[in-house]
RNA sequence: GCGCCCGUAGCUCAGCUGGAUAGAGCGUUGGCCUCCGGAGCCAAAGGUCACAGGUUCGAAUCCUGUCGGGCGCACCA
């Protein structure tokens, strides 16, 4: 059912609904595919098929009832489809008012509604890779987004800090001795090695695990120690990032609720013995769950409907997300299944969202098998690329401004190439793409944006509203594709919370930044098209909707987590 | 073997809530600033949308099958 969030869409629906004797809400406003067909577009194939009336004869009757109004000057039916044309001079008023008051979104669109967002949650002790990038920003991009428009969201940290893994970082320590120094490397090491030299890793983890979760006094003290040390080298990194989470909590915060877990699992008579484990056996799968080892220690999926039991009793959430990659499509399957075999009907709100994995030389990462690339690593060479390109175009921005904005475009490049294409795909780890700075990529968006503040700054007058301002002097075409495209930004926010699709926002934002550059560089040939023109009115006009577009793109960016910086 | 995901230009990807002539970037070729920032813009070249059926007035988009690639399939998370 769509629902139209700019006047213009409002007043296309309303004209066919009352021409066809429906509701608004049924008729489905597209923009017209090109800019001769006009502006909008609404396709009469449906209504007339309900009608019973050829679509081409229905849209010709749309058309001959349509009365111009405050946004819309005219509708003319071509074929089945009627197209309307928009009142630019209102249109380009109504973009800037909005922006300029911020409420292009619908602010109040997700008003009421609660989403969970559980993203990054990284395991303890071992490297925070680049591939560690993706839930991590996709995540973050979706609690940006849903609070955009006014859901309340909690974006929680769910540390993988519990489990057998950690029981053998403890043998480790114990068999090997102290690395010096004591820190994320040495940790991660030591797991590696632990894997790679002991003949049987997981009973020995799965021994010390057993000791953790009795409680034993040293294992909880290295435990600690360990988790402290990743908690900071994490922080680190989000800092940098500029991810910040409403709750960080690990698996280990569930462990109090585990016996309740079980015993109610136990009461309702879903727990049976297999191979010495304790299982529940689900509809539709060949393997069970498992939620108890032969030596008695939980599994995460154990800890995992603590969690989310935990989520629902404390925020009653609308939707609830689990931003971890695709392998892990079985686990969540699974879960799910078992949220609801124990009577749970609000795991119908929950949901997996998956993204492909990261490959490094055609292989899946692997903190085992040594084949992962560090995201601080990728980081700091985004960051040296952008120092260097900053040097090479904008030799004079003086370097307490050129190092700092270089982090900012470094880090931008990264997270925008990770963010642009679809969750699912899986991606090819290659260094040169990831640090790219051209093309369609985070720098050229920042770019265009820091163009915008560049002439604002030059203009040396800020629009701050649309008083006074004479948008009749905006009758340029391209002014007016620029426009267009900015009443599209609504509906990709929408849709982009809607899928939990981040990259929707990305390629609408280059589009957003492409008819902005087409304008802009109309002024190469032709002086009398810049913004900074003689005209007062013409100026006034034209750095109105340069503002709109700079608010856009700094909104459009860091919805995704990206800075926009005014100079680069 | 079973399950899930992917297959669109030389490469990387949009488009997939079915609609009017399938779009970007990189790469190639050729243009455009004594410049409001050329990290840009324009143009050319490049596509049997993996293949075969089906549904529909209409399919890159939905359904089925085949082929190709990836991942997952119990005591790790």
């Amino acid at each position: 059912m769509p629902s139209h969030h700019t006047p213009l869409h409002l007043a296309a629906a309303n004209a066919v609904a009352a021409a066809a004797g429906i509701a608004p809400a049924e008729v489905k406003v597209d923009a017209a595919p090109r800019p001769e067909h006009g502006d909008l577009a609404v396709g009469c194939f449906a209504i007339a098929k309900a009608k019973g009336i050829a679509p081409p004869q229905l849209a010709q009757q749309i058309a001959a009832a349509f009365t111009p109004n405050e946004f819309l000057a005219s509708a003319t039916a071509a074929g089945p489809f009627v197209n309307f044309r928009a009142r630019r001079d209102a249109t380009f008023k109504w973009l800037v008012d909005a922006t300029l008051k911020s409420t292009l979104l619908p602010r109040t669109y997700g008003a009421g509604k609660t989403i969970c967002i559980d993203y990054s949650s990284p395991n303890v002790s071992k490297h925070l890779a680049y591939h560690h990038i993706r839930s991590t920003m996709i995540g973050h991009a979706l609690v940006q987004l849903f609070r955009a428009l006014g859901y309340r969201v909690i974006g929680i940290n769910h540390l993988g800090d519990w489990g057998t893994t950690h029981g053998m970082l403890i043998a480790a320590y114990k068999k090997w001795g102290a690395p010096e120094p004591l820190d994320i490397a040495a940790l991660n090491e030591l797991y590696v090695r632990f894997r790679a030299e002991v003949d049987n890793p997981e009973d020995e983890g799965r021994a010390w695990f057993k000791k953790l979760e009795d409680g034993d006094q040293e294992a909880r003290a290295l435990w600690q120690r360990f988790r402290d040390i990743s908690l900071a080298e994490y922080q680190t990194v989000y800092d940098a990032l500029g991810v910040v989470f409403d709750e960080v909590r690990g698996e280990s915060d569930y462990e109090p609720d585990l016996p309740r877990v079980m015993e109610e699992l136990e009461q309702k008579q879903l727990v049976t013995q297999s191979d010495g484990a304790q299982v529940v056996v689900l509809d539709g799968e060949k393997t069970p769950i498992l939620l108890k080892t032969r030596d008695g220690t939980t599994l995460y999926a154990t800890r995992d409907v603590a969690a989310a039991e935990y989520r629902w009793n404390t925020y009653h959430f609308d939707r609830s997300l689990y931003v971890v990659d695709r392998g892990q499509g079985l686990h969540f399957r699974q879960l799910f299944k078992l949220l609801k075999k124990m009577g749970h009907d609000w795991v119908e709100r929950c949901e997996h969202v998956p993204f492909g994995l990261v490959r490094i030389g055609g292989k899946k990462t692997g903190t085992r098998t040594g084949n992962v690339v560090l995201l601080r690593d990728v980081l700091d060479r985004a960051f040296i690329e952008s120092v260097n390109t900053i040097a090479k175009t904008n030799p004079s921005l003086p370097v307490g401004t050129a190092v700092p904005t270089s982090q900012l475009v470094g880090t931008g490049g990264v997270v925008f190439a990770n963010l642009s294409s679809q969750r699912e795909k899986d991606v090819d780890f290659d260094w040169d793409k990831v640090v790219s700075l051209d093309g369609d990529s985070g720098p050229y968006l920042q770019y265009s944006h820091a163009r915008c503040a560049s002439i604002v700054r030059k203009a040396g007058e800020t629009v701050t509203a649309t008083d006074g301002i004479d948008f009749a002097k905006l009758s340029h075409d391209a002014e007016w594709a620029v426009a267009k495209k900015l009443l599209d930004f609504p509906d990709i926010v929408i849709r982009a919370t809607a899928n939990a699709e981040p990259h929707i926002v990305c390629h609408y934002l280059l589009e957003l930044a492409g008819e902005f550059s087409r304008w802009y560089t109309l002024g190469n040939g032709d002086a009398q098209l810049r913004v900074l023109v003689d005209d007062r009115d013409v100026r006034r006009a034209r750095l109105a909707l340069v503002a709109a577009v700079q608010a856009t793109l700094r909104e459009g960016l860091s919805l995704l987590g990206i800075a926009a910086p005014d100079q680069m």
